[in-house]
RNA sequence: GGCCGCGUAGUUCAACUGGAUAGAAUAUCAGAUUUCGGCUCUGAGGGUUGGAGGUUCGAACCCUCUCGCGGUCACCA
């Protein structure tokens, strides 16, 4: 049993025989360090239940836990605030337990409970992944792994957009300029490939769009007569028509990029249990469509499109079905929600989609509602800010796109440069130095990337990369790798409990932040933000640096100390690496 | 223009979801370490939380107004 947990029936007890009332929960902080104490009881909280001076309440209550409960040693009252000193004794317990758990901080997944499904990545075939996308791709795998160890099974899934004009563009002007260019005949990577006959193509048709309005079209009868366009939009028909010679195009295009795309992941450390492709999914949802019109859920227009009105809740109206019958991008996402529960028995699903889409995704959770699922109230979308270079936005048409490949790389030099200079790596093979530098330069972009909020925008200064020092990964990971020789140098063994021991200040800061990792665990899954995973490391790892600072740990006179430091700081270290998994990210033995 | 989100030290981010004197990092300055890795540690200066009202024991957080930035209001996805 914790000790907040017998704390607060402590207070509960109390509150019932001194005034006879019911107290539902106690509000709990951590001390500050300007106050003696170590847990401090927000005395204002009951002031809705008891009427009378925070102040003496807060003196009753501190004496009845005092005489009651034996870890409490002493107290004193600041306004409305109780802070309570715990023994050391305790501290010491409670290390002994975490010490002995394995997977401290994780919790099991129980096999037969309903899923979780987290959506994220979900690219275009026409174009390669670009920053933008590492932040999408960071966030969904982070939050898909918070929520695994916070006890939830999870699937990890992507839709591949795979299918549309978009693509038809990339295989035109690969079919009318590629003169059968492959990934093989090139060395470039697939999507790299697509990807240049997609700008092949925009410039192909700007040019047209031009010629045709210095013969006297508007700009938007040009844009929609350019026979480049027209052509591309006759793939589309002929491919939705199953004709032979486009379908086989568009297979081996897709087959490129998904190469590519398999590249790129695998270096970015993310994964997916299931795939969905748009081309297997389009069609879904027009029954559903259907089905709301004869329950009066949607209407009709003239031209046949349907429609649902949201005007009373604030909202549009909004399209559901075109006029000549085929889907939009909502009716499909009502579809492959509708699918996805019934395949999986899903108790949550979690889309990772840009904050441009907050309106879609309201809309669409809004409209299965209506539809009566009632799982619709389960449904989250993890909304993220875009990410800015100093030049102002991404766009993938003026060339300002950051690629997530060459990212990676440079990255990874960054951190060959530093390490080179710096770094203890006798004994080395040139291999395990690279494999290293990668860890080092993700482990930065990714940090850099995850700390912070996913609802804010983050600014990417490409110029000045991303620092080593101070708040960022590479500085936690040299925390971990400090304490790894440490731990090669302990050549004692240091598995026997303590018991008995003075601690000394630091240590019992350590193990009280020690205490939190579940507890932060749940917090993070439950708001989806790898972020505060992020500062909780932080804050571990800068308390385990003043730490060895003040005190020695090898070179301790007393054994029974020795051993208890040791093993503290290899829970340390378990633990930053428990929590940079979360976050996708590795930790090295040396650096 | 309607709707949504965001405005916190020079800069990049926090603030346990309404709690104590708003904290870190970075940069600047001043110090520490005969020692287990000097990518470490300790300290100083730096703030009207965009602005103005309100709600209450208590507001960066909730409400109203206002200013700034971004997104969105497509039969694109």
């Amino acid at each position: 049993m914790s000790i907040q947990a017998k704390l607060t029936d402590a207070v509960k007890e109390a509150f019932k025989a001194q005034y006879d009332v019911r107290i539902e929960n106690v509000e709990f902080q951590a001390t500050r360090k300007e106050f003696d104490g170590d847990i401090t009881i927000v005395v204002f909280a009951f002031l809705r239940h008891v009427k009378g001076n925070p102040i003496k309440i807060g003196e009753d209550l501190g004496t009845y836990l005092k005489e009651n409960v034996s870890e409490v040693t002493d107290f004193n009252v600041v306004k409305g605030f109780l802070n309570l000193v715990i023994s050391e004794s305790h501290y010491l317990d409670t290390f002994n337990t975490i010490n002995a758990i394995a997977n401290y901080g994780t919790v099991t997944p129980d096999p037969d409970q309903k899923a979780d499904m987290v959506e994220y990545s979900s690219p275009n075939t026409n174009k390669p992944l670009h920053l933008g996308h590492i932040r999408n791709n960071l966030l969904g795998y982070s939050v898909a792994e918070i929520m695994a160890a916070s006890g939830k099974k999870v699937f990890k899934t992507q839709i591949i957009n795979d299918r549309g004009i978009h693509i038809c563009k990339s295989m035109l002007a690969w079919k009318l300029f590629g003169n059968g260019e492959t990934p093989e005949s090139t060395g470039l990577k697939g999507d790299k490939l697509v990807g240049n006959y997609y700008v092949a193509f925009d410039k192909a048709y700007k040019a047209e769009i031009k010629v045709l309005m210095e013969a006297g079209k508007t700009e938007d009868e040009a844009k929609k007569q350019a026979p480049l366009l027209l052509e591309a939009q006759a793939m589309l028909l002929k491919w939705e028509a199953g004709d032979e010679e486009v379908v086989t195009l568009w297979k081996t295009m897709n087959q490129w990029v998904y190469d590519g795309f398999e590249v790129t992941y695998k270096e970015l450390g993310v994964d997916f249990d299931k795939n969905y492709y748009e081309s297997e999914t389009y069609l879904l949802g027009k029954d559903i469509v259907a089905d709301g019109l004869k329950k009066g859920i949607f209407f009709k227009k003239e031209d046949n499109s349907v429609w649902i009105d949201l005007t009373a809740d604030g909202l549009d109206e909004k399209i559901v079905l075109r006029g000549d019958g085929t889907a939009v991008y909502m009716t499909q996402d009502i579809g492959t929600a509708i699918e996805r529960f019934k395949d999986f028995d899903l108790n949550e699903l979690v889309y990772t989609v840009g904050n441009e889409q907050d309106y879609h995704f309201k809309v669409l959770f809004l409209i299965l509602k209506k539809l009566g699922f009632e799982w619709s109230e389960n449904m989250y979308h993890l909304s993220y800010g875009m990410v800015d270079l100093p030049s102002g936005k991404m766009k993938s048409r003026e060339g300002t796109v950051v690629d997530a490949d060459d990212l990676m790389i440079e990255m990874t030099n960054t951190a060959r440069t530093i390490s080179q200079d710096l770094g203890k790596l006798e004994g080395y093979s040139e291999e395990e130095k690279e494999a290293l530098y990668k860890v080092i330069g993700l482990g930065a972009l990714k940090y850099y990337i995850l700390k912070v909020d996913p609802k804010r925008r983050i600014m990417f200064n490409p110029e000045e990369s991303v620092d080593f020092n101070g708040n960022t990964g590479p500085f936690i990971q040299y925390t971990y790798a400090r304490i790894q020789s440490i731990l090669r140098k302990a050549t004692f063994d240091y598995t026997a409990t303590i018991t008995g021991i003075n601690l000394h200040a630091k240590e019992i800061h350590l193990i009280k932040e020690l205490e939190q990792f579940p507890g932060v665990i749940q917090n993070a899954a439950a708001n989806h933000s790898p972020a505060l995973i992020a500062n909780y490391t932080y804050d571990l790892v800068k308390a385990y640096n003043s730490f060895y600072q003040t005190v020695p740990i090898l070179g301790c006179e007393n054994l029974e100390e020795k051993i208890f430091r040791t093993q503290l700081s290899a829970k340390i270290a378990a633990t930053i690496k428990s929590g940079f998994k979360l976050l996708g990210i590795a930790v090295p033995e040396r650096m």
